[in-house]
DNA sequence: AATGAATGAGCTTTCATTCAT
DNA sequence: AATGAATGAAAGCTCATTCAT
């Protein structure tokens, strides 16, 4: 079903066929949309007229305005987790390790603003179209994973304390990242402060960072 | 159902007018129904039926869909500064007050989730229209105003470092009990863990506020 | 909610208010409309721009296509019941009784075909519809009842003979009645004979009468 | 699931080209959805994923919804038409062929529902579809045929009266046993008699093998 | 202050059909 | 002979809003 490969330019990337790049693309647009819209607010039509195909195609390749919110969360969530995986933590001390975990997750947040935004509707939704998608499950352990294996060895060589949970580290790094990226709106309204501004973010990111190392450190007196 | 309340039977509550309970009610009624579907997800038919009196008030109340929304955040956010106004922090030893206000804003955000969601709505929608409303300019001194006296008094008596912006120690407090309201149903259904459950209440209200104290201690060694 | 009674013209027939007149209305263009084009066959547009009102109308009374169509089936059956309460038999002889309600439901079947046509639709749709109808089952009672009370009255007089259902012979009078115009189309095209030519109309009345009243004689010999 | 059937397998039933099997395929699900939905209701998609082949090939070979709709049509016709050439009703006493005649028009109408459905789908129609039908002007003839030569030879011996028309007969008869099957649905919800119940069943034939025979007896008295 | 009836614009969805291969 | 992808036109339905009283 692929690879027509009709012209013959060497290709380092997968060869995508029709179908595929015009479900691609409706996703893409469609991402972008819902991100800014929100499920309701987002309109099919508007979604067609900014693709390179018809609205027929969205019913026909995902059902429905519905049916393509769900894909378009599924994309958002196996992006997150790929990212996740191309990390080597293994290698580095406890201590940098858990640093550049926390360093990663602010980029990664601060950059895919759009699937900050995308999480954030789907929880004014309840998670009701999350829960119901199957490659969901599998995305939990790699995140909490990753930090448990850390804060092991982090306990083992001494330089952590013994009492912090990997789920509670996790909340707390998220919340920070997340929060500046999703809530940069009413922050901005209220504080006057852009949140998007780099001296600001560096020193946000410096933050985050010194404020989980304090946490974790085993007799930080 | 309707109460026509004109005969001057003595109350102890402020007095409302006829006006003004119908008002309040639609109010009150909105507020669910905006933070629970968001603003383009909430239905005016739907808003009216679980009101006590008719669809036609709105619109002569609040002009339209936009203008109820708006009043419910306006009445929000009047809510949410008149707590902080009700605290005493200023004769509480510097550390202590500022474990006052984490655990305050950490209880504020538990009880009110409806606030938190709708403060996720506007987000979405990109503050559009929290930026109109004249009465939020007002909001943001008091709880940066807070911090920084709090600060202020720590670092003047040698407990607290001096490195600390009141406005980062805000966006760090806000983040995490916030983040926990907001996105209690993603991370429900990744994790299988329910933020709404007592004991993880209780441990994460303690987390926040030992990470704050770590953070601004002086001297942690 | 009636009479509001505005022109002092006296009326018998019973007034009723606008809101009534326009659900009549709507009823009226759609029972003629689905009789012709079926369930499936017939446009809410179509409908709507033969009433006087507009399409919103039909959402609003009726919930949609499918509750406008349960609405034309229950007035339909309402109909049928009505008409066959006014049938005075019960002072006529056994005999006579009984080819009058042959006679009269013959009659009544001519002068309604788009009523058979909807009860062809509504079988082709397995009864779904009607199955849902709250109303219909008073319906049954009454047309067997009167054939019961016919069908003792003349056994006892000793005129009919003992061993005919009132069910059997309902479904044979119907039967010929109603597929005389239910099936005019097809019986038209196949023999090239107009079932609706008069001539041919009295010979079957005839026929019907006759047949069953052979059928019901005791001791035709 | 497709099948390729090229090789010379000796076979008993008449061999069938490809694309007739495929053609026969395609008749017999259109000719059960139509008979189940309608014209209007039954969907070209549906039909195509009930078939061996796709729905390209509908419109390869029968132009469109509406040509493969002409085709069952005359399809079934010429069937009806097959089964009454195999009747032998010659040899039989007028009297004895007249029953053989009715009883075999009930038993094909029982065993045949979906016939009966389409002629009850085409008749919604107003036949507008069978009319373009150059094969159905050959049908008319052998039915009446039939039953202009039993009444003759029953007039001719006596046992008949002479006032009763061929095509009133069938008229009656084909009622009767149409009826049955193609109102049981609304005649089931209304009465709650279940019309393909096999006692009732066989009532029914008796009651209008009777109800005929009475009919047409001469001198009853 | 209040209400049931009405509405137009626009939304999501469906369908028979055709194209490219 | 066959198929997956694509489509335009139109279908059913919803929504915020306003009118008449």
């Amino acid at each position: 079903m692929r690879n027509k490969n009709k012209t013959q330019e060497p290709d380092a990337a997968p060869e995508l066929s029709d179908a595929e790049r015009t479900k691609a693309n409706i996703l893409e647009v469609a991402s972008e949309e819902f991100a800014i819209k929100g499920l309701s607010g987002a309109r099919v039509d508007e979604i067609a007229d900014k693709t390179r195909t018809s609205k027929r195609m969205i019913y026909y390749y995902f059902g429905g305005k519905e049916g393509l919110y769900r894909a378009v969360l599924e994309q958002m969530y196996g992006d997150m987790r790929s990212v996740e995986a191309h990390l080597d933590l293994d290698v580095m001390s406890p201590m940098d390790a858990l640093k550049r975990l926390v360093e990663q997750t602010f980029d990664y947040d601060e950059s895919h603003p759009n699937h900050i935004r995308l999480v954030s509707v789907e929880n004014i939704h309840q998670a009701r179209h999350l829960s119901k998608l199957k490659s969901i499950s599998e995305t939990n352990a790699s995140a909490i994973a990753m930090l448990t294996s850390i804060l092991e060895r982090g306990r083992a060589s001494g330089v952590f304390r013994a009492d912090i949970a990997a789920l509670d580290l996790h909340l707390l790094i998220s919340a920070f990242c997340f929060f500046r990226v999703s809530n940069r709106y009413t922050f901005g309204t209220i504080f006057g402060k852009d949140l998007t501004e780099p001296k600001l973010r560096n020193r946000h990111k410096k933050l985050i960072v010194e404020t989980i190392e304090r946490l974790v450190s085993a007799d930080p007196r």
